[in-house]
DNA sequence: TCGGGTCATGTGAACGTTCACAATTGTGGC
DNA sequence: GCCACAATTGTGAACGTTCACATGACCCGA
């Protein structure tokens, strides 16, 4: 034994101090460790003075609960798993933050995952295993795109699931910002300036976002009377804005563009400028979500507002809902869009 | 007996298909718990064709192992903690994204804890409590403003911590990009385009690289010889560069501004152009970041790139080659930063 | 004075892995 | 035909919690 205690010494570069466990914390306060985990769960049937001693030696040897031994035992990690898709976009980033906000007053653990759009089958595969493996109590999909249906369907069964700006069918909650609505905000808005009819430049058709913003944009269209003109469609980026913008600056009789979302508006609105077309004298630019940013575009851009923040927080209290078993969580909660008025839209010429 | 298998039955709300442990495909393949751990470690020493039998089992069962019980054992996590604050501007959020790509092709799980400037220092405390309970195998801080040194030091002693964009001294890796070189680069070109002096808009003064910055502003003008102007000072986001340009358009002799970032550049030629201003003819501007949008602000902005994603990748691998305990990992690694030219920068009126 | 309850605490067995150490079998050289 | 040694597999004890019970001590009403 001597000699374990030399190989001991010997493999260690620098003498860790050894964290304290529950056993220790239980032998420094004369108690078992037991009623150590009693005092930590705040158990009732502890006797004042004997949490006093357990919690002063907690205190004392810097001890800190182990989660993975916790998680063990009790089947529960208490971390929920996130899976991202398109994470570099405004919209999902800024969910993911109002989960992580929302996880810390709960008291949960996040794990993410980020994926993209070119990930294959397989990296979507192995990501969501990890996860599994991690023993997640759920997992929250932000899933704007369909490439996550597929990897929702992955996860083990029985494990809570909710999506985010996204739904997937009826089998699980689903929070998201009505984008119908939005669309139709902003276009009844650019109409009831007096526009003759209002252009859209779309995301990508395999976004659900993307075709319920068109359903609205058309819906608002029909029941004005008037039949809608060709969409021109984009990839989310100020890039292929800008691309639809200059494709749109050889449209005769453009008065009105509403832009699925800012980033392709600012492009739209720097095609617009190159081309000479005042905004918004003579085309009248709106856009969709209301980044940070948006105000100072050039023109201020009137814009739908979307409350990212809002839908990552309702996600993950429903998320924490399903965990606790309580059968009342809301099976699809809409957050509402609001029009903010700015400089980019105006009465036609 | 009986009755407990009654009563389990009973308790079970739905049937759940009970997860398959490494008991379950040991007993299926005809082995014991031993071998099968070891083909999923792809131990040598195992018969080819036993090692298939096990796998086949596997697959059977639908088995994975369970990261908690291997972590409690092996006392290692595979999780590596991120603290990020102000995650919601671009830089952190966008070096968060490189973590978590470069984490997922080394198989290593990321837990996130998103603070911002306004936690207080008990919250603060809590987050890093949190991780330390996970008992993750290392900590990387997404740490631009000093507020980050103190979670720092609540990090209990011994977990291998990196920085990111950030320096607390010398007992930590850290991975920068070259603030100093950065500024000097703008400052030199707008000097070099014939302007007589360059102002400069500066990000809030508790943060390392928001005076690196300033710093290598004024080098520049002083290698120029030209007295420094005083410094505007804005928080990162637009609107307060927006409040920097009111200011600046005052300025009688005012042909050059380099703004701290390019999310208060936009604010400043917001600002820039209400006051008639043109840019670059009569002002120019150049930013830092060169964030995706900035290519399509009007004008098109002449910036300082960082690649945040290639910090986080070189954060993670640097953290990896410390858990691994390779001893040779970079104390410190400089990601260069350059210069990006486009159209809001041009010679003086 | 006795039973039946709640309070306060302790004991040992899970949870699902890996680790340290056997134990058993096969292989090549002499 | 025997020995040293490697290859292959198995056994039981960790890892640090919580859970299910068991055990006393105490209190209250009959």
């Amino acid at each position: 034994m001597q000699d374990h205690a030399g190989y001991d010494q010997a493999m260690k570069r620098e003498p860790k101090p050894a964290r304290a466990v529950m056993h220790d914390v239980a032998r420094l306060a004369g108690v078992s460790h037991q009623t150590v985990s009693r005092v930590i769960n705040g158990h009732p049937h502890v006797r004042e003075a004997t949490r006093a001693r357990v919690l002063q030696a907690m205190r004392q040897l810097d001890y800190r609960p182990n989660a993975l031994a916790r998680g063990l035992a009790t089947r529960r990690s208490r971390t929920i798993g996130v899976l991202s898709f398109d994470a570099d976009l405004y919209g999902p980033s800024s969910t993911l933050l109002g989960i992580q906000r929302a996880a810390r007053e709960e008291q949960y653990a996040i794990s993410v995952v980020a994926l993209s759009e070119q990930d294959t089958t397989g990296s979507v595969r192995r990501a969501v295993d990890m996860l599994a493996e991690q023993s997640v109590d759920g997992a929250i999909v932000i899933a704007p795109s369909n490439a996550a249906a597929h990897a929702v369907r992955d996860l083990p069964r029985g494990m809570p699931v909710v999506a985010l700006e996204a739904s997937f069918g009826k089998d699980m909650p689903v929070v998201v910002v009505d984008q119908f609505a939005g669309a139709e905000l902003a276009t009844r808005h650019l109409l009831e300036l007096g526009h003759r009819t209002v252009w859209h430049v779309a995301g990508p058709a395999d976004w659900p976002e993307a075709v319920l913003r068109i359903d609205g944009w058309r819906a608002a269209l029909a029941a004005a009377g008037v039949p809608a003109p060709p969409i021109v469609s984009g990839d989310w980026s100020a890039r292929s804005g800008y691309a639809a913008g200059r494709r749109l600056v050889a449209t005769p009789d453009l008065t009105a563009v509403f832009v699925a979302n800012d980033q392709m508006a600012l492009g739209v609105l720097h095609a617009l400028h190159e081309a000479g077309i005042g905004v918004p004298e003579r085309v009248s630019v709106v856009g969709f979500d209301d980044m940070p940013e948006a105000e100072f575009f050039l023109p201020a851009l009137t814009t739908v507002r979307q409350d990212f923040d809002e839908v990552g927080r309702c996600g993950l209290r429903t998320m924490v809902e399903m965990i606790d078993g309580s059968e009342t969580f809301a099976a699809e909660t809409r957050v509402a869009p609001s029009l903010v008025l700015r400089a980019s839209s105006g009465p036609p010429p």
